[in-house]
DNA sequence: TAATTGATTAGAAATGTATCGAAACACTAT
DNA sequence: ATAGTGTTTCGATACATTTCTAATCAATTA
């Protein structure tokens, strides 16, 4: 985690990109990068020995000059590698969710009820986060607020009741997880 | 060019870093996240605008809080995308060079002369580069380089003089390109 | 409308880091 | 050996950024 950390902030940094970016193109060294970039052959010298302690860049001398080259390995790992810790696993369930409900719910609206059980129950859910758990409502204040998202308020509220996620009672409702 | 060195210096810090961990395994808000982390409320809206405004997490408001969602189409990307400029091409000729290189050399010595035309062009290469351009050498002197890698010097000269890497006069050697 | 709660902004302190000039170092050539 | 060339280190400065407290804002509930 700590290296991942030391990474990144190696590779933020806008003078380190464009030597980054010269390495891409061919092995070069200290006075010839600094002529490139309009800076002091101390300043590159800085930056490259960071990198190198990174294992970002290796050198080598190569008669007069230490010729730098990029460890290009480093790069092709995705993103998320270096931003995920290692205890976190991907959540596929939560991916699986998300996709459901930006299938099925456009400009906040609900475009239809699914016909998967699984499914109905991920887009129910996700309008019955609108209600809060234990707190008392009325029918005619349930139909209000389904209807936010699709005017057939009647079958979500009973589907809501089917599975668990509400109870009736007297005409006051409840949500309950 | 700007947007990237933008987002990684977003990525590029312990406490985001750890936002991002907490919003990979869920949504949250605010003063949940800074309690997680021990730190002020003031300190993770701080970070959380930030990249907002850079668009790796989104908000929106749900009753009481904010919630707080990443990105996720942004960590897909492999590294490279992030620091190369984007009039630089990925050299595979290069990359292909090095592979051979990396082959063939152990312990900055040769271990065999490769019998491929291509493989061997590049390897003498690589040890033609002890030698400066335009400089007379002695034959003695042209051995004695070559043994640094490989104990057959007589083969790799005769084969750089075939290659064209060198000329030969009356005894004097003189690296051409 | 007033009170509550969470989110945001502003300003200040503390920390970190890029850059430079100058001096020291390492290798090469005469 | 000594001069020349390229590299690295050191100390100082300038600048950017994180974090906090306190004040303000925005939405909700009584």
């Amino acid at each position: 985690m700590k290296e991942k950390l030391e990474l990144l902030k190696l590779l933020a940094d806008q003078t380190r990109l464009e030597i980054l970016n010269i390495l891409l193109k061919e092995d070069s060294y200290v006075e010839k990068i600094a002529c490139e970039l309009s800076l002091t052959p101390a300043t590159i010298c800085y930056h490259l020995k960071k990198m190198e302690s990174a294992g970002v860049v290796n050198c080598s001398r190569s008669q007069f000059y230490i010729i730098y080259s990029l460890n290009r390995d480093i790069f092709e790992k995705p993103l998320y590698e270096l931003i995920k810790k290692d205890d976190v696993v991907i959540d596929t369930e939560e991916k699986y969710k998300k996709e459901v409900i930006s299938n099925f719910f456009k400009y906040g609206r609900l475009t239809q009820i699914p016909t998967q059980r699984k499914k109905r129950e991920i887009v129910l859910f996700e309008i019955l986060k609108q209600f809060e758990i234990d707190r008392e409502y009325g029918e005619k204040e349930v139909n209000e607020i389904i209807l936010r998202y699709h005017e057939d308020f009647c079958t979500i509220r009973r589907e809501m009741i089917a599975f668990g996620m509400m109870t009736r009672d007297h005409e006051i409702y409840k949500r309950v997880k």
